[in-house]
DNA sequence: TTTTGAGTTGTTCGA
DNA sequence: GTCGAACAACTCAAA
């Protein structure tokens, strides 16, 4: 190989995977030798800090990426600090002649690139970057009035009717390596990993990682795909994907994971398959439109994008709050949620629309403090789409629900848990209390309590608050925010 | 330009 | 027990 040939730079962000990586492709097909290198930087941080689950799946994941990288000759070259030194100094070690890398859309991110960019083009580097992480980018999607859609269907109906493009899959064999490698830190030494063992049940649930992904994605359009229009409602089952920690760190792309369940032929064995596969690429549609909002509404990650709700009357209520994070404000089905969320680092959907209603309508919490618990919390932890997420739960958002929507956590478990399931298995203090009163124990006769082996308040919390009332409570502060 | 219809995920109340 | 209406008002997209 000659020594003459300069390299390319692959900057991997959140695309850990050499599956249709279109700034991977590139650059294994220019033929030249490939660096492929992670930074991990102070920007990458802003607006907060990467939470710990967050960190517990990263270093996993690039060391899973280093392995598959190692497969093919190359190997991940990973540096701290800040995106412009360390890019830079890479060039002037390696003598590399291009950069690529796939986009970011977060607020803090986009300007820096550009930034980058603009620095390194100035050398007389070749600088491209791709679209690896979304179907659609949020600067290409407009309504007919050439402003960014702020309603889910419109926006949704409009990109379906759009070109897609195809996954791609990276060359076979053994790729060009460079003559000389630079130095790599040791991820090891970024002490990512949690120090308490917090994260202990983690690996049973999850595999950080490019196959990981792909066992995910076959495991459910191995069955529960055909089901998920209805199936995607019930946290104590197997019905939905469970790709988004996936998703998020591009270990898999959401055009591989749409051309997978189009090309699984799921949809065409009933009406019902077909609303099914529907309802999950609405799914990715919905992550699409988190991204596209964030874009356009950089604000929101911190601000209501409904400016009237900067002035509602949120409470400071330290001990509910510590009451919600720990699975213990005495209603089965929330704190079922909760503790999910703090074993496994992931939480079902339907329970997230539950606990963030009881966060935000119950305790009447800022939207804001969940959203930075979660933030701590969820392996899958997302900027766009916790920020659609919280902003939707607390009414204050682009596509808000309304105010009157307030989600019973007892209905809801009876509805979407009616076996118990779900709390049995993450409230194992109530796992002998029958299905008639799982979701709601403070109802209980007494001698069912005590044959059940729980003593209210003593095994179990007693309601931290009473939902009849919580309820009202909400409607009135909401009701007064729109009166002025 | 104006108008019209619709908008992720719910609950309660009263007939 | 079931069912439909009410819970508001507003913005947005499209015709």
């Amino acid at each position: 190989m000659s020594r003459k040939v300069a390299p390319v730079l692959v900057w991997f962000r959140l695309d850990l995977r050499l599956d249709d990586n279109p700034a991977l492709q590139r650059a294994l097909q220019s033929g030249k030798p490939v660096i492929p290198v992670y930074v991990r930087s102070p920007e990458d941080e802003k607006p907060w800090a990467a939470g710990a689950a967050s960190n517990w799946w990263l270093h996993h994941s690039l060391r899973r990426l280093d392995g598959r990288l190692r497969e093919r000759g190359l190997r991940l070259v990973r540096r701290s600090g800040p995106a412009e030194s360390v890019i830079g100094g890479l060039v002037d070690e390696t003598g590399a002649d291009s950069v690529y890398w796939n986009r970011r859309y977060e607020p803090a991110l986009v300007g820096r690139d550009a930034r980058i960019k603009k620095a390194l083009q100035a050398r007389g580097i070749d600088i491209k970057s791709h679209n690896g992480l979304l179907l659609f980018e949020p600067h290409a999607v407009k309504n007919k009035s050439g402003r960014p859609f702020q309603v889910f269907t419109p926006f949704w109906k409009h990109c379906c009717q759009r070109e897609t493009t195809a996954p791609v899959s990276p060359p076979r064999g053994r790729w060009t390596a460079p003559v000389e490698w630079p130095r790599s830190e040791n991820v090891d030494d970024w002490a990512l990993l949690p120090e308490i063992d917090w994260a202990a049940a983690f690996p049973a649930v999850w595999l950080p990682g490019e196959e990981g992904a792909r066992q995910r994605l076959e495991a459910f359009l191995d069955g529960p795909v055909r089901e998920y229009g209805n199936g995607r409602n019930f946290p104590g089952r197997e019905g939905v994907s469970r790709l988004s920690p996936h998703l998020h760190f591009g270990e898999i792309s959401a055009r591989r994971v749409r051309s997978a369940v189009l090309e699984s032929g799921a949809a065409e064995r009933s009406k019902a398959a077909r609303q099914s596969v529907d309802s999950f690429l609405g799914e990715i549609g919905w992550r699409e439109f988190a991204h596209h909002l964030l874009y356009h509404f950089p604000d929101t990650t911190d601000k209501p994008l409904k400016g009237e709700f900067t002035r509602f009357p949120w409470r400071n209520d330290r001990r509910a709050l510590r009451a919600w994070r720990k699975g213990r404000t005495g209603y089965p089905f929330v704190d079922a949620g909760m503790r999910q969320l703090w074993r496994t680092g992931w939480l079902h959907n339907r329970a997230r629309m539950v606990v963030g209603s009881f966060l935000v309508k119950d305790l009447l919490i800022a939207w804001q403090e969940g959203a930075r618990w979660f933030w701590d919390t969820l392996v899958d932890a997302d900027l766009a789409s916790n920020t659609l997420g919280w902003q939707w739960v607390g009414g204050c958002g682009a596509d808000a629900a309304p105010y009157f929507r307030v989600f019973n956590p007892v209905l809801q478990g009876r509805k979407f848990d009616p076996r118990g399931d779900y709390v049995r298995e993450w409230v194992p203090e109530l796992a002998k209390v029958p299905d008639k009163w799982i979701h709601g124990p403070w109802e209980a006769p007494a001698g069912v309590l005590a044959d059940a082996g729980v003593a209210l308040g003593k095994d179990y919390p007693h309601p931290i608050v009473d939902h009849k009332s919580a309820r009202q409570r909400a409607l009135r502060a909401y009701q007064r925010l729109k009166g002025g």
